[in-house]
DNA sequence: GGCCAGGACACCA
DNA sequence: TGGTGTCATGGC
């Protein structure tokens, strides 16, 4: 019962504060599954800076990276780091999509919500919080995304323990919530926005609005 | 110059 | 199943 009112509480606090963010910072469907790649463990703005050299070379579809050789795929998104694998999993996934789909994510994305989350995982490079952000900010269907930040932030809120599995904490948000895309969308967003601006490893608490929600300060 | 950033995978016990 | 090493760049 604590647990389902923080989650509940959290995310009017959030909303509150913020007001809605309407997020994932990407022109289209494919640019949010390049960017969920390409941010894995990796500063958002080294990816702003592989997708603009992305868009500057090719045009962004799953035919065109393919296209690309291997090398000078490498070499385009090397600010994101681990370029290497992440330069091969990009075009596996651009091939998979290609060949299974018709380079439709539509229509990968377009079948029951477990369905579509257990074939994304089957693919090399694609995890638990990769599938689930293409599942949400891509096709919008509402699969909730679990990071770092939300680890984070729900653990210094006292929500977690530390322990727990990524399946866990999907489900504590999924139980707890409505099915909602939109919802979703916003909760995380919001808690992402948040934990840039006050919860990082260094954290600002002492000018968190959230304060008052927090243990540390009760 | 060290720490950190919106993970995933191979390998091992 | 769970723990550990690896992958790599850029900003603060």
């Amino acid at each position: 019962m604590v647990v389902q009112q923080g989650i509940e509480r959290l995310f009017r606090s959030l909303a509150g504060y913020y007001g809605p963010l309407h997020w994932w910072p990407a022109d289209s469907p494919w640019e949010v599954v390049l960017g969920a790649i390409l941010t894995q463990n990796t500063a958002w703005r080294n990816v702003e800076q592989a997708i603009a050299a992305l868009k500057a070379t090719i045009s962004l579809t799953p035919e065109a990276l393919l296209q690309l050789p291997l090398g000078q795929l490498e070499a385009l998104i090397r600010p994101a780091g681990f370029f290497r694998q992440k330069a091969e999993r990009l075009q596996l996934f651009a091939r998979y999509l290609v060949e299974r789909h018709g380079g439709s994510l539509a229509t990968l994305l377009d079948g029951t919500l477990e369905a579509v989350r257990a074939e994304l995982l089957t693919l090399k490079g694609v995890g638990p919080e990769t599938a689930d952000s293409i599942l949400l900010y891509a096709g919008g269907r509402p699969s909730f995304v679990i990071d770092a930040y939300t680890r984070r932030l729900l653990g210094r809120l006292g929500l977690l323990t530390g322990g727990e599995s990524y399946a866990e904490i999907r489900h504590l948000f999924m139980s707890r919530l409505p099915a909602d895309a939109d919802l979703f969308n916003e909760y995380h967003a919001l808690i992402v926005e948040h934990c840039k601006q006050f919860c990082r490893k260094r954290p600002l608490c002492d000018t968190c609005p959230l304060r008052v929600d927090c243990p540390r300060y009760l």
